[in-house]
DNA sequence: TTGAAAATCACTCAAATGTGCGATTTCCAC
DNA sequence: GTGGAAATCGCACATTTGAGTGATTTTCAA
């Protein structure tokens, strides 16, 4: 499947940080990896792949979510590659539970499929890099120091997905309108507080946010709180 | 800043698409870019790496937005490098304006600053990738190609910015335990809907939007319509 | 300094909303 | 066919919200 691991040669540490990297980790620093993989073909080509790179160092080999867990609490991994098909519990329940135990930890996800649904998910879960299986050795190291340096990763069909979503949300309403007084309040408003809690927070009297807010609809041109948060977040408003 | 154009050698049509094309182009085509370029220097530059570079065609090397519009329509260019800090208006206003006169172009923002605000915007606008100017030529290149076969490109310190966004939305509410006529309600309240509207959307009389409403909030463990749309779009409610 | 915009607060009234309680009907899996 | 979930509707009551009107103070740039 994967072209051989004859690009691993190509990848460079610090010359290639194409992004650019404003904290620079101690080059010495090995990058220590940490895998989470059902089938066990993969999983030694992945480990081979990494312990035979130069700067990576694979700790752990794991099959599934609880070995995983288990494991990777003692190993302090940086990066966690982690598939999402796994045999038992799918591997974004898995997320949440790996930065819980170690918060700085990074999860790249490794996945066969561009779906939609997984992807937001994991995203959302804390996922910090996206990856398909089709990956080259040489981007799968890239992408692993890339997490590791606090950028994230995606592969181009992923970052599709990704900008598709916003554009969906369309053009964001212009709030330049609104005076900063309104940005707050509106911003509030799409927390989900209610009049009361806002004047609380902006320490201003209740009718005053109530005069805000009418000012807002108005430059909105929408008249409830609900329809101003839809038109902050974008989504299209009634069709 | 930019190791110089040496690497453009290295650029592969496609050998190197990594991301993977479903829908390979004719590859004998070549991809025409278009450039919209404040600095002169970068636009020469820019222009004299694409025409340099064998699949690539620069047919359009444009100062401003006005210029641009004109003449981008004639060329017919299959991806636009859009510079965002204009002169005059700014880039993200043009994205618009281009799309609808070609609307099979895509748009390449590229710009110095890693600026939330303006990558959000461009992406909403419809920005089909976003690169940070430091982008070596050969990944440049390498964007240029990604995004004109449907896939999209970014830095890897844009994909933070992005991937953070999703970590904010935090972990999506699951609304698995919504029966489908409470999912169809809480839809309709996403699109800031009121209880009477929704009734008849939905062919139901008042009081049962209300009693799904009940049933919703209860299931959300939220008490007002805003804290439902709230979590239905995914926001942190209330920190 | 002067004028306009922004921010503040108050009061009213009608409408929309949240909530508690109860009820009937429909549908589907076991 | 039986039981449970889903969907439907009704009513009462308190709260929240939207909308109108008017007013004072603060801020800040011309």
């Amino acid at each position: 499947m994967t072209p051989s691991l004859t690009h691993t040669a190509y990848v460079r540490r610090k010359p290639l940080r194409v992004e650019s990297v404003s904290i620079q980790m101690t080059s010495t620093d090995l990058i220590k990896v940490s895998i989470v993989e059902d089938d066990e073909r993969i999983r030694k080509s992945l480990s081979a792949l990494i312990d035979g790179s130069e700067g990576f160092r694979c700790i752990g080999a794991h099959r599934d979510v609880k070995e995983a867990v288990a494991g990777i609490g003692a190993g302090c991994p940086h990066v966690v590659l982690l598939d999402i098909n796994l045999s038992g519990a799918s591997g974004i329940d898995c997320i949440r539970e790996l930065k819980n135990l170690v918060p700085e930890v990074k999860v790249l996800m490794y996945t066969v499929y561009d779906d939609e649904e997984q992807l937001f998910r994991s995203l959302r879960e804390g996922a910090d890099g996206y990856l398909l299986k089709r990956t080259p050795p040489a981007r799968l190291l890239e992408a692993i120091s890339d997490v590791h340096s606090g950028n994230s990763a995606m592969s181009g069909q992923i970052a599709r997905l990704v900008v598709k979503y916003f554009h969906q949300l369309g053009p964001r309403v212009e709030t330049e309108k609104l005076t900063s007084r309104e940005l707050e309040i509106l911003r509030h408003l799409a927390k989900g507080y209610q009049n009361k809690e806002i004047a609380d927070l902006c320490g201003i009297g209740f009718d005053t946010v109530r005069t805000h807010l009418r000012n807002i609809y108005h430059k909105l041109h929408v008249n409830s709180r609900t329809e101003a948060v839809v038109r902050f977040f974008g989504s299209s408003p009634k069709e």
